[in-house]
DNA sequence: CAAAAATAATACTAAAAAGTATTTATTTGA
DNA sequence: TCAAATAAATACTTTTTAGTATTATTTTTG
């Protein structure tokens, strides 16, 4: 499962690529208190959005924060691994320790094979959904459903 | 992710179920050693799993773990749904409440239809999967494959 | 029946994740 | 140019997960 953290920054950026048009920036007060969320805590998680370029932001009065790049450019992909770490993807089922897929370097888990087909359908989930379609899935049914 | 516990247990069960012959136990000790997690640790782990009667344990000399059922009846399902909880199938994957598949009941995510597919895939391969299936995947493989 | 071998239970410590508070730096606009 | 508005940085606290240590209980066997 996601952690807290990589949940807020996901929220934070359909939300920023739904309601700032054209650069615009939005305040972290107005976005953490849209979604409720703690503000000083996703401030956190939000500057590092920005180091890794997901985002820009701009100080001073009428600043904020705003998609650092197209969102059809910004997969749950890139999000996950900025934040939970590729680890996420590539860690073993049953075990701490990584898992190989040949038994050429290391072996792989008991559960190695099973998982796999499932493991490819996550990956090509996270890799194929950008915000922009999520934000295109909710067009007209925007009341509908939960941010 | 599963938690280490729950990736501890399961390690457990395959081991209970591929070396535990018809009934005999295993100590702690001995699984501990052979699967590298900290014994006591495993004990707890264990004690659990007893008290949902997915294993059972008997003390005193020769005493040790063994399966509390047929390897067929214990799914991956049963063993996550025991340490994590079912939440870890039912939890939203974008925010900290849980999300409504139809709109009558609380609103879904932005992005509960695309990811539910992917869902349905995992409880699939959650509760199909078996020790004794993964039990049947090592055979002849043995030295081969991760414990 | 006593001693030894094992699990069971309980209480404690350490590390990581989540969240809060405070201070600093930057930008804008009056 | 100064004050206000805002993000950035840093340090701290709380909660949860992971792991350790200790003691109690049960069972077998000499």
């Amino acid at each position: 499962m996601l952690s807290n953290t990589c949940k807020y920054a996901i929220r934070a950026l359909i939300y920023l690529g739904k309601f700032s048009e054209n650069g615009e920036k939005i305040g972290i007060k107005k976005i953490a208190g849209d979604l409720d969320i703690p503000t000083p805590f996703l401030g956190k998680i939000l500057q590092n959005l920005v180091k890794q370029k997901i985002l820009s932001s701009t100080k001073g009065p009428n600043g904020g924060f705003g998609l650092g790049k197209p969102a059809e450019e910004i997969s749950l992909y890139d999000i996950v691994k900025t934040i939970d770490g590729e680890d996420f993807f590539k860690n073993c089922l049953i075990s701490l320790e990584p898992c190989s897929t040949n038994h050429a370097n290391g072996k792989p888990c008991a559960v190695h094979g099973r998982f796999s087909e499932v493991r490819n359908e996550l990956m090509e989930f996270y890799s194929q959904t950008s915000i922009a379609k999520i934000i295109g899935d909710m067009k007209g049914h925007e009341e509908l459903i939960k941010l």
